[in-house]
DNA sequence: CAATTGTATACCCCGTTAGTATTGAATGCG
DNA sequence: CGCATTCAATACTAACGGGGTATACAATTG
């Protein structure tokens, strides 16, 4: 569990395909082909994408998508972010999270940090670096073990 | 988004409790009051926790629950396992992960090493450390600009 | 104007999550 | 031995949200 929605990871799928195509436009019925998904999922799917502005679109013949900046430039974060908004581990990660608890809470101050990592990580993870990773393990570099850092123990 | 659902979150809340008592015993009602968490739902969550032994329960007059291991040495991908299974950021980072696109997804065998690093993440921070988290940036160190790694720019 | 292609809205279905209730089993004590 | 205490197991329900679909509309081009 911990998923990323559906539609999210279709998120990331699609703006991948466009980075390998940029800086061509593809229309939605091209991208519902090569990505093999239902039409009306990508539908719904580029909205989210272009109200993020990480895309550009255009109408009427040889109209279609382009992906607004590149590949390296756009981040997983803002790829989920773009369909499921700000990533929050738990209500009081966000500004909006109403928990009842949480001023009785000891830990509603202490997600935050560990939120604020997890958003690093994927905010440094840019469509480009899809590519670099491999199956499992990517790649894992020997200052990773001090990078965790918080995170020490173990 | 990308949340934790709330049972996993509370589970940590009642780790976190419960090490502060460690190695005493807390019944179940105690902890529901100190949570102020409903207490059926405690009791569900309990369940998870004896399950995954991160918990040591004991029946009978002045039983309870007792955390099994130092807080130290439980982390918060354990706790959030224990309750919601296996961290998966999408299907085809999970074993029974069943995506009809797999075959032809080129991210198939990407997704994973994302996955990875986010369960490194959690895998190394423990219930201890979380005392150690202030509000928003939790006290990033500088050596974590190079841990993170496979994930550069910016 | 007509063909092409994206935009907007509105809807529904189904799975999961969260919460609750009930009943049963183990332990310890006197 | 029997009773009070406390956890264990199961089953159920309600509500929400994800995600998939249909349809009608608007813009662009030539
Ligand atoms: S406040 Fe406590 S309970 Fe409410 S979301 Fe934050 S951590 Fe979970
Ligand atoms: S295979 Fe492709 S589509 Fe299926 S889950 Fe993994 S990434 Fe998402």
């Amino acid at each position: 569990m911990l998923k990323v929605g559906r539609l999210a990871d279709y998120a990331v799928l699609i703006l991948h395909h466009l980075g390998r195509m940029r800086p061509a436009r593809l229309a939605m019925d091209s991208i519902a082909e090569v990505t093999h998904l239902p039409l009306p999922t990508v539908r719904k799917v580029m909205k989210y994408l272009v109200d993020a502005d990480l895309v550009i679109s255009k109408r009427g013949p040889n109209g279609g998508y382009q992906l607004a900046r590149p590949p390296a430039q756009v981040s997983l974060a803002e790829a989920i972010a773009a369909v499921e908004g700000p990533l929050a581990l738990t209500e009081c990660c966000s500004a909006q999270g109403n928990c009842e608890i949480h001023d009785r809470c000891d830990l509603a101050d202490r997600w935050p940090g560990v939120n604020a990592i997890v958003v690093k990580v994927l905010e440094r993870t840019s469509l480009a670096d899809l590519d670099r990773f491999g199956r499992h393990e990517p790649h894992v570099p020997p200052p990773l073990r001090e990078l965790m850092a918080p995170v020490r123990h173990l």
